[in-house]
RNA sequence: GCACCUGUAGCUCAGCAGGAUAGAGCACAGGAUUCCUAAUCCUGGUGUCGCAGGUUCGAAUCCUGCCAGGUGCACCA
């Protein structure tokens, strides 16, 4: 479509210029649209700014337009009406088929990709949990999102390294050591690591407020687990070492991979060389005991760099990191999926390094999102207000599988397990990633695990029915003319040959519910035309042809699903 | 207090490098199954696009001000 709205922009440059106006390509590209209803067409033009150089109603400079393109036409264009002031250009459908077709017996199914990002190298930094802290449903936005890009890049051709940035450093640690000390239980621990390690931290910030001096006690607990104290070294490891296996479930589940798992602390030897540089640059200050960056010229307030009592902070190991990955990767752009919470955090530290002479500081970008909120307000892991998400996903997996034994009794026990577990995970997934990230996710089960209408299941429904069709109709050649008999194979075509205009723009914008939304669309137009086309059954061609509708959806379908990283089961 | 984000149908949200009667899902009402899985489809919308100005041939979309909710603003991450 790209390649068409070039070629149509062309002729409409050529024909303004007939006529004393000499517009840039780009500037008539940039006015196209695409009309809300389709009986308007495929593509808009609207003419009204050219009224005043033509001195003519727009309706006339339309139809002067469609003479043009009627004396020199393009084959892909089946008709042009001129209504309103807008010129619109329908295109063939036939045509749309026809390259689909060529495009997916080229590349098969990787007819999606393109190299438009062919020897970049992107970093992704994502999930990055705290491993202080049981893996919460509020971790699952930066995971999800942070995939979705990781996998989005790749299939436009980059070299994505996804880095998960473990928290495993900093006074949360201090905190974790001083509860254990006090309170820890070896047979609790045992048991179940992570959720005995949450009781001490909701513990710790419990008696912290009666008495303040444990917050001390767990800064200094940190500063000597800094300093390499054995003691304090010993504990760490062991929570580090059994948090991490317990995250390492949770992403087998969610099917995300990273390509990195580096935790902060591995940071914390470069920290020194940090300090030196940006103090070697002038930049740093005492302020309070602690040493500081000053932002004030960029209305920021100052980033600390480190505390008074010599021990690091997030700002600094993020600069070392940046700085590391810098060397070692040499990436063009790196990502931080990171809730939005963190701006101020990300803009002084992008701007730390900028102002340290490192150019490349501008190709860093933050990925924000909003947080799930509960109706009386924030989760809080301090508090102990919080949902696991393997919980959550426990719980739509359950639902999931009681709905499948209703609708499908005759599937087997345990092919009925794990398809219940695809699409109880990829429900949730699906919610996540189908709103625009930066809006806070209101946080209610039925919300969640709702499983009607747009929804996992909704696309995974009619992913099986394709899969269904393709089972039953193995008899039927798949068939490369174009032979529409009903207008939802139009529509369908049309749909199907959108995909690629979809990931460019999630792509340009980073966000995934450009997708989402497409599928569940997609998914619409496909359930139309099946209510109304029967595939087996009919004369040859218009079987022929089906079936490859049919096939085409199915690859779309799951091309997208898999930009998403959600699986699609082939039965339900 | 200052900065940023959000405000669209009863609810959850699309649409916002300006463009045609502002669209989905949920909920509610009715209808469709001799036929590729009815987890489906079809029909039904009188919305102050938070409010007020401004720019424009044209504003949900851009600008300004205000209101409401959220987030952040030095030793947490």
């Amino acid at each position: 479509m790209l390649e068409l709205r070039n070629r149509l922009a062309e002729s409409i440059v050529d024909f303004l210029k007939e006529n004393g106006i000499d517009p840039e390509r780009e500037e008539i590209i940039a006015q196209f649209k695409k009309p809300d209803n389709i009986k308007f067409g495929d593509i808009a033009f609207p003419v009204f700014r050219y009224a005043k150089d033509f001195k003519l109603p727009p309706v006339n400079i339309g139809k002067m337009i469609k003479d043009y393109f009627e004396s020199n036409p393009l084959h892909e264009i089946e008709k042009i009406e001129v209504v309103g002031g807008y010129v619109n250009f329908h295109v063939s459908p036939e045509w749309m088929f026809e390259s689909l077709v060529q495009r997916v017996k080229e590349r098969g199914d990787d007819f999606f990709k393109t190299d438009i990002l062919k020897g970049k190298t992107i970093i992704v930094e994502f999930s990055s949990p705290n491993i202080a802290k049981p893996f919460s449903i509020g971790h699952l936005r930066s995971t999800v999102i942070g995939n979705f890009l990781r996998n989005l890049f790749k299939a436009l051709g980059a070299n994505v390294i996804g880095i998960n940035h473990v928290g495993d450093w900093g006074t949360q640690f201090g905190k974790l050591i001083i509860a254990y000390k006090l309170w820890g239980d070896e047979k609790e621990f045992k048991k179940d690591p992570v959720k005995h390690m949450f009781s001490l931290y909701v513990r710790f910030h419990k008696e912290a407020e009666k008495d303040p001096s444990l917050e001390d006690k767990a800064r200094e607990a940190f500063a000597r687990l800094e300093s390499g104290e054995e003691l304090e070294r010993e504990l760490w490891k062991k929570f580090r070492k059994h948090s991490l296996k317990e995250f390492e479930k949770t992403y087998k589940r969610l099917n995300v991979e990273f390509d990195q798992v580096i935790g902060e602390s591995f940071y914390s030897g470069k920290i020194e060389s940090v300090v030196n540089l940006l103090e070697q640059k002038g930049l740093l200050e005492v302020s309070e005991n602690a040493l500081v960056v000053k932002l004030d010229d960029y209305n920021m307030p100052p980033c600390l760099i480190k505390k008074s009592d010599g021990s690091t902070l997030y700002a600094t190991r993020d600069i070392a990191a940046a700085i590391y990955r810098k060397e070692r990767f040499n990436f063009d752009k790196m990502l931080y999926v990171v809730g939005s919470e963190q701006r101020l955090h990300f803009r002084q530290f992008f701007k730390v390094l900028e102002i340290s002479g490192f150019e490349w500081a501008r190709n860093l970008e933050h990925i924000e999102f909003g947080l799930y909120r509960f109706k009386d307000g924030k989760m809080s892991t301090r508090k102990g207000k919080v949902i696991f998400l393997e919980d959550v996903l426990d719980e739509s997996v359950d639902r999931i599988r009681k709905i499948m034994k209703e609708k499908n009794p005759d599937l087997k026990e345990k092919e009925r397990e794990e398809i219940a577990e695809v699409l109880g995970v990829g429900a949730i997934i699906f919610n996540d990633l189908k709103n625009d990230r930066i809006k806070d996710v209101h946080f209610s089960w039925e919300e969640v695990l709702n499983l009607d209408g747009d929804s996992g299941p909704y696309i995974a429904y009619s992913y099986v029915r394709c899969n269904g069709i393709l089972r039953n109709a193995r008899e039927v050649e798949e068939g490369f003319v174009p032979n529409f008999t009903h207008n939802s194979e139009v529509l369908l075509v049309k749909k199907l040959f959108e995909f690629s205009e979809i990931i460019d723009i999630a792509y340009r914008n980073r966000k995934s519910h450009f997708i989402a939304n497409y599928l569940l669309e997609l998914t619409r137009s496909f359930t139309t035309f099946y209510h109304n086309c029967r595939v087996i059954g009919e004369n040859k061609e218009v079987s022929s042809f089906r079936k490859t509708l049919v096939k085409l959806t199915l690859i779309t379908l799951k091309s997208g699903a898999e930009l998403l990283g959600m699986r699609l089961p082939d039965r339900m």
